[in-house]
DNA sequence: AGCATGATTTCGTCCTAGACAAACAAGTAA
DNA sequence: TTACTTGTTTGTCTAGGACGAAATCATGCT
C-alpha cells in the first residue's frame, strides 16, 4: 500500500498528474486511509505501469484510459515485439534471474573474452538490458537485482575506455531525470572500439550544465541519450535549446528510443541503434577509417 | 528565474513545502509570470540554500526564517566550522577549481601512491569533499566540475575494493534520495583496508530492497550513509523499520552527519567520523585483529 | 492527392486555502 | 535524572479550478 509520493516516485509520474488522472478518467482508484489519503494497492501500480510504458511508447492517455487492462497489455505485446525475443536467451534469463552476484562479474567477462567488444554489446548487452526491461515492466526483477547487474555490467564496459591520444574527443552524457544509463555506456564503447575518444560521465546533468563539462573537457563532440523514460518532445526541446547554446564547430549525436520518431533537427545527428554508430563514425569522422583498418 | 519545479529539483525541497514557507514566513517571495506562476529570483535561491542546510544541521525553520540573511550566513560559518579549513587546502582548492580533466586522475593517484590508502582518505578525500562541499554552497563550483571529481575520485578508489575470501562480507548502499555518495564509498574503502570484504552498491534504493540486497549477497553486514541532505528523523525512522525487517544475524552500520546527535538504536553501529572506523572493526569484528597485525 | 492554416481537444502543471498527524520543545511530576 | 502531558511547529495531503502548450482534427488551397 503506497503512498502518493512513494508511487510517483516509483514510476516517475508527477504527484498531480496522478491525482488528475484520477479526476478525469477514474482510474487509479486507490483506497484510502484514517485520514483520507490516498492508498494505492500493488496491483493498480502494475497497471499504471504498463500505462506509463505505452504512454512513452506514443499513446495518448486518454486513449489508454480507455481501453480495458488486458487490452492494454496485449497492445504493449504487439507495440514492442517483446514476444519476439520471449523464445531465446535462456541463457540471459538465467543470468538475470538467479545467478549469484560473485558469479555474475564472472560469466559477464567469460563472454566478452570469447565474442570481442562489438559482439558482446550487441548480442549479449543489448538482449540482457531487454530482458531486464522486461523483468522491471512485469515486476519480476527487484530492485536490488536489476541495480547489480547494471553496476556489474557497468564496471566492466567501462574499463574498456581508457583514453586515447590524438583522436576526436567525446563527452557522452545524460540530462536530468534519465535514469537509464546503459545505453548511453553502450553506445560509449562502440564508438570507442571505432577509435574515437569517449568520456562518460554517468551523472544526470542539467541542460545549461552541458556547456561547462564540453569546455572543460575541450570536446570536439558531445552524445546524449534519451530512453523511453523521456518524453519525446522534452528531448526535441533540450536538444534544441542545447543546439543553440553549444558552439558550432561542436558534434552534437544524439540517442536512445525517445528519438525513433523521425526527428530532423539541424546540426544534431541522430541514432537510434547501435547498429548505426558505424556508419556515423565513418561520416561524421572520415579520417578516422584508416586508423582502424591499420589496426 | 526559475520555476517552482526546477527550484525544488535544485534544493531537494518538495513542492509544498515552498509554497507553504511563503505562506507562513512570507519567504521566499518569488515575482509572477503572466499566468500567475510563481518565478524564482536566483538572489533567493541562495538564501534558500543556505537554509535549507542550516536546517539539515538541526536548525527548525522558524527560527531561520526569522533572521536576517546575514544572520544565517554568520551561523552557517560558525556552526559548520567552515572557517577553520579556509585558510589551508590551497593545493585541494586548486585542484577543485581549476586542475584540467586530464590531469586530475593523475594528480590524485600521485597522493595515494604517496601517503598509502588511510592517510589518503583522512588526509586528502575528506578536505577535498569538504571544500567541494564549500563550493557548491557559495555557487562557486558547477555541477559539470563537481560530478567529475566525485566521478574521479571514485573511480579511483573503487579499484582498491577487491573483494576478499574468508572475510565478513558488508554491502554498502544508499537509501532513496540520498545524493551523496562519496561518504559511504570512503567508509568502504576504510573498512575495507582493516580487513573485511566490502561490497559497494552505488545506487539510491528503497528500503523494502535492502533485504533483498542483503540476502543476494549473503553479507554479514549491512553498511547505511545519510548525509546532511537527509533529514535526521527519516534516517532514524528507516533504520527503525530496517532493524525490524533484517535478521538479527546480520549486523546494521549507520553513518553519515544526519546521524551526528547521540542517536541510539538498539542493534544498529553508529559511526559518525571516519576515524572511529578501526575501534568499530575491533568492536564487532574481533577476529579480524590478528589478520590485520600479521599483514 | 499533398499540404498549409485555423479550430478544438487533451493533458500536464500550477494555483488557492484548508486540514491534520507526526515531530519537537517545554514544562511538570515522580 | 527519567517519564508523561501539553502546546507549537512543520511537512504533506486534500479538493477543485484554471490555463498554456502540444496534439489532433477540420478546412481550404494548390
Amino acid at each position: 500500500m503506497l503512498t502518493i509520493q512513494q508511487l510517483s516516485q516509483e514510476l516517475g509520474i508527477g504527484v498531480d498528474t496522478l491525482r488528475v488522472w484520477e479526476r478525469r478518467f477514474g482510474f487509479p482508484t486507490p483506497e484510502r486511509d484514517a485520514r483520507g489519503h490516498r492508498r494505492y494497492a500493488p496491483a493498480q501500480i502494475d497497471h499504471l505501469r504498463v500505462i506509463k510504458k505505452l504512454q512513452n511508447l506514443g499513446h495518448r492517455p486518454k486513449k489508454l484510459f480507455a481501453l480495458s487492462s488486458a487490452e492494454r497489455l496485449a497492445l504493449l505485446n504487439q507495440q514492442a515485439d517483446l514476444q519476439q525475443h520471449n523464445s531465446g536467451h535462456q541463457d540471459l534469463q538465467y543470468l538475470v534471474n538467479t545467478v549469484a552476484a560473485a558469479q555474475l562479474e564472472h560469466e559477464l567477462r567469460t563472454r566478452l573474452q570469447k565474442r570481442g567488444t562489438e559482439a558482446f554489446v550487441l548480442a549479449v548487452a543489448v538482449p540482457l538490458i531487454e530482458v531486464m526491461d522486461r523483468g522491471w515492466l512485469s515486476g519480476t526483477l527487484s530492485i536490488a537485482r536489476e541495480h547489480l547487474l547494471s553496476d556489474c555490467l557497468t564496471a566492466i564496459l567501462k574499463e574498456l575506455l581508457v583514453p586515447r591520444e590524438a583522436a576526436p574527443k567525446i563527452v557522452f552524457l545524460t540530462l536530468s531525470g534519465e535514469r537509464h544509463k546503459l545505453g548511453l555506456l553502450l553506445s560509449a564503447v562502440l564508438f570507442h572500439s571505432w577509435g574515437l575518444d569517449c568520456h562518460l560521465v554517468l551523472e544526470e546533468l542539467p541542460v545549461a550544465e552541458v556547456t561547462t563539462m564540453v569546455e572543460f573537457f575541450a570536446a570536439d563532440a558531445v552524445a546524449l541519450s534519451f530512453s523511453v523514460q523521456t518524453a519525446p518532445r522534452q528531448a526535441k526541446r533540450d536538444l534544441a535549446t542545447l543546439r543553440k547554446t553549444l558552439p558550432n564547430h561542436v558534434h552534437i549525436i544524439a540517442g536512445g528510443s525517445a528519438l525513433r520518431d523521425g526527428l530532423h533537427l539541424p546540426g544534431i545527428s541522430v541514432c537510434t541503434d547501435l547498429r548505426q554508430i558505424r556508419p556515423l563514425c565513418a561520416r561524421e569522422f572520415p579520417n578516422l577509417n584508416q586508423e582502424k583498418k591499420a589496426e
